[in-house]
DNA sequence: TCCAATTCCTAGCGCTGCTAGATATAAGAG
DNA sequence: CTCTTATATCTAGCAGCGCTAGGAATTGGA
């Protein structure tokens, strides 16, 4: 049946068409701004049919973070791999990461504080954030000394988190944000 | 006028009231559960007197959070005075901070990841958060060495910030808090 | 005792995420 | 080619949200 195939193209079409949607306003508007009438408006479909597609708004939330987690792992193992040595690679993963996050904030919140237990059922959700997370581990392994590279890696990575996140909700100055992120390379990489 | 007076004191008390309905609410259930419509029940008044006290939610949420910041200076000042050492003082405090985020969880997310504008356009806020944030900075004091204290204090507290709110959300498993507070600490007292 | 001012509540607006039931469209059988 | 069946989609609506206008009740002072 070649007609069931191409229904089956556009239905997936379709739902990259809604997650695209969702990405792009919240970027632009942030999520509050994402709400299930205007992304049927975008699409120009009525709003069930989101439904027939994710079981609500958080599991657009959702697909819109893992596509989130992908580019994060490539923006951080190019940061790494550009570096000339391991302690520049800390620096520029650490920015990389950062810049990231300024750069995309509904994203990031949609991937690391909204959204809580969906993304992690899925199935292609482990797998690209294990690879953000590996980019991490291998950046910060050489200074890991006697520690564990497990919880070397994670303190590292809320280090960046909490960074970005205090930033952006206005509790530290954005002037000093470098500053910062000097202290945290510095403490991450000796 | 005593009468006067009477009315001002029932009022204040009913704004007090309001606050820990709120907060008592939040902490059972979250602060999706604190509706104005079930906070005026709790108080036993109507909807739109909550509006003769706060702008909206978000202050209601805002006096929480205030109330919050005053909470966790006390927390922070007292382990760092019982600590023996300057090193065991990091430890303590930091190991304090997580602590009271975790039993708090909505009172942490009302001060730091919420509420973003009003809380700090209010008065009192500032004093008590500046408090708390003065004996982060006391603690690192001695281990900041040739780097800017605010910038060392900021970075460490971005730290815990990242711990708490990545293990909250699932990102980080619980088991291993131990471990990586201890490799926080560690990077952030020698 | 009456009036004025304050306090408070009822009712409702526009919005949200989500869904049941009806309708239009397309596919398969005779 | 027509009719029936199944699929896809929409219209309309529910319950809940934060918030507010306008009227009712209560209170204090003359």
């Amino acid at each position: 049946m070649s007609t069931q195939a191409r229904r089956e193209r556009e239905r997936a079409e379709r739902e990259q068409a809604i997650i695209a949607a969702a990405r792009d306003l919240a970027l632009a508007e942030g999520w509050d701004a994402v709400t299930t009438r205007r992304l049927a408006a975008e699409i120009e479909y009525s709003q069930p049919v989101l439904y027939s597609h994710f079981r609500g708004k958080d599991a657009i939330m959702a697909a819109v973070a893992v596509e989130g987690f992908a580019e994060l792992a490539v923006a951080l193992a190019s940061a790494r791999a550009s570096a000339t040595d391991p302690r520049q690679a800390v620096a520029d993963v650490a920015a990389a990461y950062t810049t990231f996050a300024e750069q995309r904030p509904a994203i990031y919140d949609a991937m690391f504080t909204l959204a809580v237990d969906l993304p992690f059922a899925s199935q292609d959700v482990p797998t690209d954030l294990a690879r953000g997370f590996a980019e991490l581990a291998e950046t910060v392994r050489p200074f890991a000394g006697d520690d564990d590279l497990e919880a070397v890696t994670e303190t590292f990575w809320s280090g960046l988190h909490g960074l970005v996140t205090l930033m952006r909700s206005g509790r530290l100055r954005r002037a000093d944000h470098d500053r910062r992120l000097a202290v945290l390379v510095d403490r991450f990489s000796r």
